[in-house]
Order: structure tokens, then C-alpha cells, then sequence
DNA sequence: ACCATTCTTGACATGATTGTCAATCATGAC
DNA sequence: GTCATGATTGACAATCATGTCAAGAATGGT
């Protein structure tokens, strides 16, 4: 290598994630990226090419934060337990930091200037993924259920977390979510 | 009266809540407003002030329609029915118009730029009030439940709906978005 | 008819953001 | 040490949006 690149890219991507988390891909501008890294806006051009470029990879290093810490959380022999955990943890997630940051993937889904079909994909990917770890979930528990029901449940949980995401954003406090999560547990499963 | 304004109040504002409900309040642009309305921008300032003050106007049409519109399906004796048709209702609301245009409320509330007390008061307002009208129909069914209980399981369906919403973004069709609510339903009022 | 009032119109100033580019700089290979 | 390579930097052009304003137009009251 001859021209070598000033900046570690790992990290860069890492700020980049904090900034898009806190203010949205639409929001977030390369002026916010350049200052929150220390990279020139020119630099950041020329190492990724655009804005899109950088938050594809910003997202893709929390999507697997995300899943992975889902995937664990969900880790528990009763299911109830397992999904008690499971919303603990992304309530947690999205009312993390001052002010909180919210859910980044419900947002990115939000943002209507985004026509961009690889975002739109990314996003749709998460929630497949998310929707599979809950199925497996749901029918690893004491199973009188169809595998069809087990996934249309899977995907009603999915569907909740959004709405919690929704929730956090509308002003309600981590512990009114919690309250609304233990509720919905216990209703679904049955208290 | 003098000068007297050109255009009919109630058309513009209705017209302002088309834009709005299609490309939110952080991206429609008072050039989008004018051209919908055909009323010139340096009128519409002059009329309104700012654009805020006109999404304000547009959004309280909105949910003006919005809350009367659940109202009138939750309005039936047998509340697991009543629940359905509100489910319905909403999903073909925000799964209308080619593209669909989603969710007001919900886009709203997601949209980070927006630092306005006013505007996130208002969103807030009408989560309360579905919430209410929920808790209205939950309460007057078969009652064994503690009216803590109800007002928490009100919350779980307000929570839900914006789930719908969020889902609606990512994708998710109006067929799969009803068998979903369907779902939820069955799961929490027993199926 | 006249006039005061208010709306309308187009132009203007301002600021933000994106994306590009040429000049400069630093570095590792030889 | 020289040099080719590629990163860095600051400037630049182009858009786009907001909000303001002065001049012009239309109208109802007198």
C-alpha cells in the first residue's frame, strides 16, 4: 500500500452508526459525519462514494449487534422468560442514551425519502431475521401449536416491537414500555 | 372585507393534508403545498405564517376524521368484533392510495427533525384518545377485569396499531397486515 | 369614483447540502 | 533518495428550501 488511508475504518463506520442512530439517515449529513469522525467530508467521499454507502455498512454493523443480542436474550428454556428478556433488551435499546436514540431500523423504515431498494431491503431483512429467532422461540416452548399459527404469532411479535419503537418515539418512558411489553407477554401467552 | 383571499381555506388545507400524508411534514416542501393547492407560496406564507402552522391545521383535520372513523368501528356490542372492524378500518387507511400512504400519526412521530412541542403534543393527544375509545370498548365488554387492567391492555392495542403502521413501511401488504391483527387478536381476546 | 385594506406575485437574500475536482501531501516500494 | 500511488484538503458549482419584502392588483365601503 502507498497512499494510506488516515483513519481506521472500523471506528469511522462505529461514529457513523452513532450519528445515524441519533438523527436518522436523512438527517444525518455528511457534514455530521465528517465531524463526529474527524474524517473530511472529501475523505469520506473518496473512501465510500455517498451518504448511502456509509450507512449501509453503519447498519449492517448494528443489525448484527441487534440480532445477535436478540438472539440471546430470546436464549431461555421458558418461553415466557425468553421473551420477557427479549423485550427487556430492545426497550433497553431504544431508550438508551440522552436524549434516547430510538429504534434505528423502525425509523430507517419511517423515512419516506428513501426509495433506495437496498435500504429498503435491509430493513425487510432485519425483520425476517428478527421474526425467525421469535419463531423458533415460539415453537421450541410446549408446543400445541401449528407451525403456520407459530409463525403468524412470530409475526405479531415482530409487529409489536415496532409499535413499541413507535411508542418511545411518541414520548412514553421506558418504564410505560415495559409495562405495555409485560402486558402483551402476558396476554399472548397467557398470564 | 377588502382584500379578500382567493382561495377556499377548508380546499387548501385539505389539499395540504394529501401532501402531508404522502410525504410527511419534514419533506414536503411549501413548493409541494403550492403546487397542490395552487396557491403561491408568498400567500400561503402570508396566510399561515409557516409551514408548521399548516400541517398543524391539516393534521387536526386528520385526526379529526381518524378518531371519529375508529369511534364508529368499535362501535359494536360484541368487543372481540368491535376490535376486528377497528383493525380494518386502520389498515385500510394507511394501506390506501397508490402508493399507500401509510400512517400520519405514526410518520410523525417518527420524524426526528421535528423538535416542535406543538406537533409532538398534538401526536400524543390522538394516541390518547385512541386509547381511550379502546379502553371504551374493552370496558363495556364481558367484564372480569380490573380497570387498571383494561387501560393497560388499551395501551397493548394503541401499541399495536403503530406496529401495523411500521409494518406497512417495511413492506408488508394489506393482506398480511390484516391476517396479522387478526392474529393479535385472537391471541389476547382468546381465540 | 376614490381609497384603504388586504391579498397576490415574483424577486431576493440566506443558508444548507450534495457531489466534484485539482492541487497538495505522505508513504511505502524500489 | 526518488517516485508512483492514493489519501487529503479546501474550494467550487449546483440545488433546493426557507422566509421576507416591495410593488402591484383587486375589492368593498364611502
Amino acid at each position: 500500500m502507498v497512499g494510506v488511508r488516515q483513519f481506521n475504518e472500523d471506528e469511522v463506520i462505529a461514529t457513523a452508526l452513532d450519528v445515524f442512530w441519533r438523527k436518522g439517515l436523512h438527517d444525518a449529513t455528511m457534514q455530521d459525519l465528517a465531524a463526529a469522525t474527524g474524517v473530511q467530508r472529501g475523505s469520506l467521499y473518496n473512501a465510500y462514494g455517498d451518504k448511502e454507502a456509509i450507512f449501509l455498512r453503519a447498519f449492517d454493523q448494528y443489525t448484527g449487534q441487534f440480532l445477535e443480542a436478540a438472539g440471546h436474550a430470546l436464549a431461555h428454556a421458558d418461553t415466557t422468560t425468553a421473551l420477557r428478556n427479549f423485550f427487556d433488551m430492545i426497550i433497553v435499546n431504544m431508550t438508551d442514551g440522552s436524549p434516547a436514540r430510538g429504534c434505528l431500523t423502525t425509523r430507517t423504515a419511517l423515512d419516506a425519502a428513501i426509495s433506495s431498494t437496498e435500504v429498503r431491503q435491509r430493513v425487510q431483512d432485519v425483520l425476517d431475521r428478527l421474526e425467525q429467532l421469535i419463531g423458533k422461540t415460539l415453537s421450541a416452548g410446549p408446543g400445541r401449536r401449528r407451525a403456520a399459527d407459530t409463525n403468524r404469532l412470530a409475526r405479531v411479535f415482530v409487529t409489536f416491537t415496532r409499535g413499541l419503537a413507535v411508542m418511545e418515539r411518541a414520548g412514553y418512558s421506558r418504564k410505560q414500555l415495559k409495562e405495555s411489553a409485560a402486558t402483551f407477554v402476558d396476554a399472548v401467552m397467557g398470564a
